[in-house]
DNA sequence: ATAAATTTACGTGTTACCACGTATTTTATT
DNA sequence: AATAAAATACGTGGTAACACGTAAATTTAT
């Protein structure tokens, strides 16, 4: 491993963060190339100067986090993502695998975490916190559940999280509705849903974020 | 108005924004008495240093930014609450009447902000943005369906979120599951909620957050 | 081309949700 | 004490959701 400091940008849209991030990584030493307020200035941050190592918001104006680590990996860009927010996103893990996303953190972390995840990162090594992983095993096993549908259920399981009757759903597909019933019938054996009346409405309505 | 720089004590659970706002605020020369990492830490520093003014997060462990404004009624301490936070807080605006509290601050807002609240405060003038203005205005609506509702009405509604069926909130409040259907219905009425099979758990879901 | 998986559709029956009305008791309000 | 409001409960009828089974047409995979 090498001892050179990694250069480092950084982009955050709360203007307090960035303070507190930036000075904080000043106060250490690090080589710190500069800070964007969104998505636009970090991107063009990372194509002008390429650091190393880019901390960057999930969450920004212009572009998100995950958009610019698309674009990194589209062209080329051989800058280390890593993502901080304060919402724990739960079909990062899959993303993570696509892009180069490297790291993770969340914003209550301690500042010491921060440093080990630069560290980590610098040498190659994707660091992901221990709550992350956390929640990293319950979305296996939520998605391996999904998986296991087939491409109309899940189609008719978005529908339902939209709040569509049988009846709409069937003439939006120009199925009949007793299609759709059975359907319904086939994920919630499939999804193992408590034999609640409307469980698979609040199913869906609870992992909705994962069905788009 | 004094021309004295009000003392201040933060706090905040997120390292990295209570070293932005500490930072910050040392830069500026304000009269920094101390900060805290969560709620009790807060409590504990306001009852002894009695500043000016506290800038808490209102999500903090162990005690909220709001129940610490509570207290501080309680005791008759007349240090000048101001909340900052990243969450719209949408029932903020009625508890800020009841409690003493003098600003809220979105930490998205521009550093500048923060000091022209400082000074707003400084001189017993609340201060709320714009932002959260229009905010209130649509939350009023909202809040005045709700309050339409009787403490019945809201319990079942709850419970209701809360996936319970009509005859496991029957059985829980120990009433007859046809009360909890005329609950349903009148309250169904008085919300104006469209006429479709499950809209009101679905409204129910969607306001799960205003109901506690 | 054949087998397997998926999508489509229906029958039958149960339970839950919802509308609308009536009516008694309990709780507030004044 | 009197009136109003809220909570309790039931009747009746309609629609939606769900279980479980059968079965044909279609698509996908091998």
């Amino acid at each position: 491993m090498s001892n050179t400091t990694p250069s480092i940008i950084i982009a955050d849209d709360h203007p307090l963060l960035l303070k507190g991030l930036s000075d904080f990584l000043i106060e250490k030493g690090y080589n710190l190339l500069g800070s964007g307020n969104d998505g636009r200035e970090a991107y063009n941050l990372i194509t002008q100067k390429k650091p190393d190592i880019a901390i960057l918001d999930i969450q920004m104006p212009y572009m998100s986090g995950l958009e610019i680590a698309q674009q990194c990996k589209a062209t080329n860009i051989e800058t280390k993502i890593v993502l901080i927010t304060l919402h724990k996103e739960k079909d990062l893990y899959q993303k993570a695998q696509e892009l180069n996303i490297f790291g993770y953190i969340l914003k209550e972390f301690a500042l010491e975490e921060i440093e080990n995840c630069i560290k980590t990162v610098k040498e190659g090594t994707p660091f992901f916190s221990e709550k992350i992983k956390e929640l990293i095993g319950v979305v296996l096993v939520e998605d391996s559940e999904l998986s296991t549908l087939t491409p109309s259920e899940k189609k008719i399981l978005k529908l339902i999280a939209q709040d569509k009757t049988n009846k709409e759903i069937a003439s939006q597909l120009f199925i009949s509705y007793r299609t759709v019933e059975k359907h319904r019938s086939n994920i919630i054996t499939k999804l193992n849903i408590e034999p609640k009346t409307n469980s698979l409405l609040i199913w869906a309505k609870e992992h909705h974020d994962k069905l788009l």
